[in-house]
DNA sequence: TGCCATCTTATGGGATATCATGGAAATTTA
DNA sequence: TAAATTTCCATGATATCCCATAAGATGGCA
């Protein structure tokens, strides 16, 4: 089974900025690391730019190795991939699991998204994010209202099925 | 796992030139030079010529050989080569860290980039960048404007699935 | 099915190491 | 020999490591 990131919590953030990962996560992150085994510790990494900004977003190893690679078959000098370059590698740092399954979140990472004392841990198959409590909030509420706000025939729901290969 | 340039970092430059490399791009130096080895310290390659210069690009011994490698498969008296060879080779230089992760930028090379006592270091993968500050908001600035005014089947970062496979 | 032992998880505190930075002394270069 | 460079030492801030604990989850077993 390839495990993905799924589920939410809510956990707190002290002084120093260490946050537990949720468990289920770690376990999903043990997996896209190739270079774990048992007795070490995941890396990963953190992805703080984006196009909103308002949240981070945690890849594993293997995934975002991916999009490296991806990035990397575009002309080496070329503005298409000085953008991406800008946006996935300038801003994003590797992230390592410590003994007991935290992190730590700098300051600046807060400031980023405006974190004080709790971080929502929101997975999304491939990737997770992480929120402020009350942006995260209000971020699935658009997403709610934008939803309810959309024609039958543009239901993603529905869409999804007509993908199929 | 391969270590990328990742992240970026607001350092000092103090009277003499000097600066600390970010200690996150100090391992991936460290792994990019074949010649490293513990209680040494790594050598790299810093390029002010390049296309638009107004910042300098650091690259790992091996990640500049492969760039070498590819400018040796042009025709050898090409123009292409000649110009590429005047960026890269003649406009760059050796650079070697220092006990403290340090490296000491001559005045030639703060005049290049209009740097007087702080410094950006910005990961951009195989390379990072090393930017005035003002400079650097203003190119970051520039970016996301023009990533903006992109037509949507434009987009890098939607064309990135396309090149799937 | 109810109880206890054990493990895991989330969290906290203190000690230690690393990092970024500054200054002085030693050495080289012009 | 003055100026510039390099080497060596010093320090505060930050990050990392190590140990501790309480609550919940898990599993075994009578």
């Amino acid at each position: 089974m390839i495990r993905r990131f799924r589920g939410e919590s809510l956990n707190k953030v002290d002084a120093k900025g260490r946050v537990s990962v949720p468990a289920a996560f770690r376990r999903v992150l043990e997996e896209g690391d190739p270079d774990f085994s048992e007795g070490s510790y995941p890396n990963f990494v953190i992805v703080y730019g984006g196009v909103r900004g308002n949240c981070l977003e945690g890849y594993t190893i293997n995934s975002i190795t991916k999009v490296d690679k991806l990035i990397s078959k575009l002309p080496r000098f070329s503005r298409e991939r000085e953008i991406l370059e800008r946006f996935i590698n300038t801003q994003s740092t590797y992230m390592q699991l410590d003994e007991t399954g935290r992190i730590v979140l700098s300051i600046r990472l807060k400031e980023k998204i405006g974190i004080k004392d709790e971080a929502i841990f929101a997975g999304m198959g491939e990737k997770f994010q992480i929120w402020e409590p009350t942006n995260y909030q209000n971020e699935v509420d658009a997403l709610n209202t934008s939803f309810e706000n959309l024609p039958e025939d543009e239901n993603p729901f529905l869409k999804l099925d007509q993908l199929q290969d």
